[in-house]
DNA sequence: CGAGGACTTGATGACGGTCAATCCGTGTGG
DNA sequence: CCACACGGATTGACCGTCATCAAGTCCTCG
């Protein structure tokens, strides 16, 4: 995999400062930006002078790191994760370019989860006080972000439904329609993707062991439904993937 | 159960309006209040003029419902729970006094579950966007908003981890402590008190069957750990409770 | 006081976990 | 440039946990 160019600018370790501008993202639905005005636009972009790139594998935070910025996702996978005391790991989600890390440090001034890049990746660095500040001043972001916040928490409900009530086929299912929407609004191909993250990881965050995952990846190749061959995936009959997943409220 | 005593004032079906002190309310800690200045918890009250008594086995809202205000709840217990269009449901919490209801319908105007009362309740009804143009006035208001969401998010988290990761026992001696540790917020014993929610809906929301359920009571309490009788359930052994959870982040 | 829901307990079986062997693809170093 | 090593993925055999089905008891509430 190619190397970013390096910029050609003084900046902290992993910092990159240069021209940013919110309105040219082409993340506007999903991110901050949706439904702004040209002068809140203009402020908003100002506050956002930095980015920040993350090489795969790396975190972007961990949790316990002290809070003061939230980061939209420019470029690249990622994923979260929760550790328990006794060490047991649960990854709480696959974040994709447009979505937004770090809502879950609001409450303790502290990150409360690992965001782990799953390839080499770029963020926006939106420093928290001054958003707040920002929203403050215009309605429109402040409700854009009372909105973000209150998308996080239906999309964990859809994840509580999926641990909750669904069998393994059915989880299966279910992740494989969520990434396909996921793809579609950012303007991706729904029908046909790279897997970013390994079956333990997809395991893990279904509340499966990695087995569980490849044989229901297997059965549903067998029986024509997707086609999957190591990291990437095609979806065969859409029809009868949403049949599997069964209606569901697809978690964000 | 005696009903409540009906209040003399004109009021829409189910709402009451009568004077409301944020000040008094202790529930500071929980709610909206915490670390306001006098002139914020003065406009708060002002703001909340309305409650509403909901009885048990009735709905506060259900998903669908027009959203505008949220409920931060005075008395009583609640479950909310998600439905999937096949009809799976997933009770995705049991929010009780000092919990506010309402958070996850922001994003589409609309909530995304019902919140049912497990007893005879009573809310405050906080016209979210009052709530919203209050914020932009008060620092520590907006702050304490962006706290509560977050919080939310965090929850959610370790619902995730509980579901993802746990073998029954562990689900629910973690249950067992997070009720207390609510309890024990709130004021009440964290060693002795009443579930107000059946095996089938504990089961439910922790992804297991009512029968799992009440075996699994049975077997703590065989063990010396707890003893159960019907509704009531007293911890007996803090530790050795706290051991088996496997020192998880119990959500909430 | 009666009826129906809630709870408990037992027997059985299925789904997914565990353990293990093998294959594959990628990236690394000689 | 090739060989090898290692992590990731697949597949199989077996097993354990929890779901399912069923019967019976006990509260609770009307």
């Amino acid at each position: 995999m190619s190397a970013h160019p390096i910029p050609a600018v003084k900046a902290a370790a992993g910092a990159v400062t240069h021209a940013v501008n919110c309105g040219d993202c082409g993340l506007h639905d999903i991110c901050l930006v949706e439904g702004l005005s040209p002068t809140e636009l203009d402020r908003l972009t100002g506050m956002v002078a930095t980015r920040r790139r993350v090489k795969r594998g790396e975190p972007l935070f961990r949790a316990g790191d002290r809070f003061d910025a939230v980061y939209p996702i420019r470029l690249g996978f990622f994923k979260t994760r929760v550790t328990s005391d006794d060490g047991r790991e649960q990854v709480t989600g696959f974040p994709m370019p447009g979505d937004i890390l770090g809502f879950d440090a609001i409450s303790a001034a502290a990150f409360q989860c690992d965001a782990i890049a799953l390839e080499d990746a770029e963020v926006c660095v939106v420093p928290f006080e001054k958003l707040e500040s920002l929203t403050r001043e215009f309605n429109g972001l402040q409700r854009q972000l009372h909105r973000v916040l209150s998308r996080e928490i239906v999309r964990d409900q859809g994840v509580m439904m999926l641990l909750g009530t669904m069998r393994a086929e059915q989880r299966i299912a279910t992740f494989v329609l969520n990434l396909s929407q996921r793809f579609a609004q950012r303007g991706f191909s729904p029908r046909e993707f790279i897997l970013r993250m390994t079956r333990e990881e997809i395991g893990n965050y279904l509340g499966l062991k990695l087995e569980t995952v490849s044989r229901t990846f297997s059965k549903l190749q067998d029986d024509g439904v997707i086609t999957v061959e190591q990291k990437r995936l095609r979806i065969d009959e859409p029809t009868r993937l949403r049949d599997i997943a069964g209606a569901t409220c697809a978690p964000e």
